[in-house]
RNA sequence: GCCGGGAUGGUGGAAUCGGUAGACACAAGAGACUUAAAAUCUCUCGGGCGCGAGCCCGUGCGGGUUCGAGUCCCGCUCCCGGCACCA
């Protein structure tokens, strides 16, 4: 007799996940050939964020996000869509090697392994991916292309080498854009970041700044990633304002006279206060500013250099500490207020960045708390120039004075409102060509070359001959070499700088010999364009094919972490709107749709290894199987906000799971009784609307709430009450959905053969309403109600009921609410 | 400091075009079935009063608008996330 019978009628998971994630790879049931990729008609791009394959393995927070991914994109397929839902390993980058150099072990050696596991417990997951369009970051047949990426962004003047303020991160040895730098330390090992001045590979993003800007209104993405991406970019408007230098030095007019022509001596500043330019009582440069030595007069030029010397040396994380009390030194030049033309003194101090606006400003205590606290701290004179309702016009604030008024000591401005004051002055001064207008921001130039091994090489040589060549790209991939001493020094430059037989080659172009670039690209490259590849990921001969990337992309749905709303998303968008000037793809932006995930936490606690609450999701789908974890992750609470791990409400899901089954394999053929009919149809209505909205939890709910409804009282259930249900269930739980539907007789998958039920609206309602009567608002009796009950009858039965009549007391109804099917209120007294 | 998001039973959370607060689930308790256990099914489950019908109170705090407020407005407190000596 055939074992290939069901042995039992009781819910087996494990054995239920085995059969089936095996037929589905037998079957090819989630993957595309590349001719079908082509033909498929409705096509929709289902992205997830790729996983950085950690030594720790796939954990919680991982499952969870690809969860919700996953229930979503299958709900889409059973909808009718062809669902693409490829899945990669972005596992280049420091936090990769820096695993690799605490074990021991060679990250070439490491990080395969690891995807390796990873696979595996994905695959255990049964989440819908495509395995045969992979991508990993570290494959050359990967990273070619990245490479190739660079050069197209090089060749477009879009990337460029320059001296430049980096950051540099002590521990890790190695330059940080400033997005990896979180409060004033390096993201991946906390350690305080401190300035350094180094040639480095940069990408202009500045360049597009008002598109990343102009275009978020555009993009149907979460409201607090948005605002996260403004906060970034930090756009300020305002007006840049030139102070020319009283006196110059005479040294460097007598040294050299022609250059002192040519260079204007002023200071520019930015503000994005022009109309407080009177109140400038003093100016402050930034330590660095390369125009403090030229301002200094000689006596206090010890005393500057003094400060200057102290002030570099500082770490980043104590400079930029709004708390610390004011430093700084009057430096003996001075500057002309533009406004008043009367001399002002010029200090330099560490509360003024280099690295924003101009490195300078023009101090205006009387309007800006800083400006206020240095100018007390160092006797510098106070002026109000604003004055708000009932201030003292001739007295200068007592503290620094930044809402709204009318413009005082301001000559032929005065009476004028702060909004219009920043408009007159700067055109005042603009007729003057002292100021213009500009708008200044946040963000920087990407700064994207690593001093580490273990990433794609820069593909650029250095020819004496010629300069700066980039490497052919039919020469590409620049292979990363094997080293075995890949581990970073403080010399400030890449491992791969001590290996000459790789550095030194030919050049492309002469002949003669060259350099190779010795430093890596970001890991940020990488995934900035990853999406790009994935319908391609079989195609050696392009990065992306034109005609696929025409028909899938942009990405339809994407979900991932907030964490990499200013990080890998800005970056994502600018590499893709470059690529869109350049003419290689279609779209400006790659996401149409982005959600970001909630964060799942243990006892109210971020999971961390230190706090010793993280959860392994091994054990849990091995004892409660991968259905069960999965409709759990989406049950516990809402997707884009997270929620708490508590082991004992996994039996809630794996209870609903088994009553299902149950109730799937008693069922008979039976006409469907009209109050499940009803609920049916509202069941359907309800899980449908949830699931666009990725409302994982109430549209389990609402399937618990009708299976309680099936199965009440141990009644039988109608074969056509739970059919539909499995259909609801099989985006959460897969696995068993496909069980279910083969023993009611289909012998295809689920997700191949069956559709997403459909509900007829007029079903979904009841004919008869639990209907409200109240008092002067306040419930006083609820009754049974047709649907559809006019207001004159549902008065009448209202009027009837012994308990509302005791309320109404005899008195006059005034008013009467009606909300139809809801509520009657009778207002009295 | 600025910008987002949030605060609802013992617990996770439902319900926001203003209209029955606490769906669904966990935990707890009681019961049915069973030799027993498991499984399954039924009931109770915010606080107080009441034999009961029912009544009063209750969605972080204080006001307000409204026939009616968890939901809207004003003023606070606390928590989470982003930005921050950004000129």
């Amino acid at each position: 007799m055939s074992q290939d019978r069901h042995e039992s009628d009781s819910y087996n998971p494990a054995a239920v996940e085995r059969k089936w994630q095996a037929r589905w790879d037998e079957q090819g049931v989630n993957t595309w050939t590349d001719e079908q990729l082509r033909s498929a008609r409705k096509p929709f791009y289902n992205l997830m964020m790729f996983p950085y394959p950690s030594a720790e393995g796939l954990h919680v927070g991982n499952i969870y996000a690809f969860t919700g991914a996953d229930v979503y994109g299958r709900f889409k397929r059973l909808q009718g869509f062809d669902v693409f839902e490829p899945i990669g390993f972005d596992a280049f980058g420091i936090h990769s090697e820096n695993f690799a150099l605490k074990q021991g072990i060679h990250p070439s050696e490491l990080i395969p392994r690891n995807v390796e596991r990873f696979t595996r417990q994905l695959r255990r997951v049964g989440l819908m991916y495509d395995w045969s369009h992979t991508v990993d970051t570290t494959d050359p047949s990967y990273y070619r292309w990245t490479q190739w990426v660079f050069l197209q962004l090089y060749k477009h003047g879009l990337a460029e080498k320059k001296a430049a303020p980096v950051n540099w991160c002590p521990g890790c040895q190695t330059v940080l854009s400033n997005e990896q730098v979180v409060g004033g330390e390096c993201e991946r090992c906390g350690t305080p970041v401190e300035m350094r001045f180094l040639s480095q590979w940069f990408f202009r993003i500045t360049d597009y700044v008002e598109r990343l800007l102009e275009n978020l209104k555009t993009l149907d993405w979460s409201e607090k990633t948005l605002k996260a991406q403004e906060n970034w970019i930090g756009r300020s408007e305002g007006a840049e304002i030139e102070f020319p230098i009283a006196r110059a030095k005479a040294a460097d007019d007598r040294h050299a006279p022609a250059q002192v022509e040519a260079e204007k001596p002023v200071i520019r500043v930015f503000t994005t206060r022009p109309d407080t330019v009177f109140g400038a009582t003093y100016m402050v440069l930034a330590p660095e500013h390369p125009l403090v030595d030229r301002v200094a007069s000689p006596e206090r030029r010890e005393a500057v250099e003094a400060y200057r010397r102290q002030a570099t040396a500082q770490d980043l994380v104590t400079r930029k500490k709004t708390d610390k009390t004011k430093t700084g030194v009057d430096t003996g030049g001075r500057a002309v207020n533009p406004a008043t033309g009367k001399e002002i003194p010029v200090w330099i101090a560490d509360y003024v960045l280099m690295e924003y606006g101009t490195g300078a400003i023009m101090a205006v205590p009387g309007h800006d708390e800083r400006d206020f606290e240095f100018a007390t701290a160092f006797g510098l004179p106070i002026v109000r120039v604003v004055a708000g309702e009932g201030d003292d016009a001739s007295a200068p604030p007592a503290e620094a004075c930044t809402g709204p008024g009318r413009l005082v000591n301001s000559g032929r401005f005065d009476g004028m409102e702060v909004e219009e004051a920043k408009r007159a002055i700067t055109g005042w001064l603009a007729e003057k060509g002292l100021a213009k207008a500009r708008v200044n921001y946040r963000l920087h130039d990407w700064t994207i070359s690593r001093q580490r091994y273990w990433g794609p090489p820069i593909p650029i040589l250095y020819c004496d001959a010629c300069g700066t060549v980039p490497v052919p790209e039919d020469q590409l991939p620049v292979l990363l070499p094997a080293i075995a001493d890949y581990k970073p020094d403080a010399s400030g430059v890449s491992p791969l700088a001590r290996h000459e037989e790789w550095y030194v080659t030919d050049c492309p172009s002469c002949g003669g010999k060259a350099r190779r670039e010795t430093d890596v690209s970001d890991t940020f490259l990488d995934s900035a364009w990853y999406f790009l590849r994935y319908p391609s990921a079989n195609n050696a001969q392009v990065p992306f094919d034109p005609g696929l990337t025409k028909h899938w992309l942009p990405v339809d749905s994407y979900i991932g972490g907030n964490e990499h709303a200013v990080l890998h998303l800005l970056y994502a968008r600018f590499v893709t709107m470059a690529l869109h000037d350049m003419g290689l793809v279609a779209f400006e932006e790659p996401f149409v749709r982005f959600r970001a995930h909630g964060l799942i936490v243990k006892d109210g606690a971020k999971m961390s290894k230190s706090k010793g609450n993280v959860v392994v999701p091994d054990e849990f789908i091995a004892e409660w199987g991968a259905d069960t974890f999965r409709t759990y992750l989406m049950f516990l609470g809402p997707y884009q906000e997270g929620g708490d791990f508590q082991e004992a409400g996994i039996s809630g899901p794996y209870n609903f799971l088994t009553r299902l089954w149950g109730a799937v394999l008693s069922s008979v053929d039976r006409p469907l009784d009209d109050a499940v009919e009803q609920k049916l149809h509202a069941t359907i209505a309800k899980v449908t609307e949830d699931l666009e909205v990725l409302s994982f939890n109430t549209a389990v709910a609402a399937m618990m709430e009708y299976l309680n409804l099936v199965r009440a009282g141990g009644r039988t259930p109608e074969r056509a009450a739970v059919e539909p249900l499995v259909r609801l269930v099989a985006p959460f739980a897969p696995h068993a959905a496909e069980e279910m539907w083969e023993r009611l007789g289909h012998p295809d998958s689920i997700f191949r053969t069956a559709r997403w039920p459909d509900f007829d609206p007029a079903k979904a309602v009841a004919d008869t309403v639990e209907f409200v009567v109240q008092v002067n608002g306040k419930l006083r009796a609820r009754m049974p109600m047709p649907r559809g009950i006019a207001e004159a009858a549902a008065r009448d039965a209202a009027l009837a009921d012994e308990n509302v009549r005791k309320f109404l007391d005899g008195k006059q109804v005034r008013k009467t609410i009606f909300v139809p099917d809801r509520l009657l209120n009778l207002v009295v007294g």
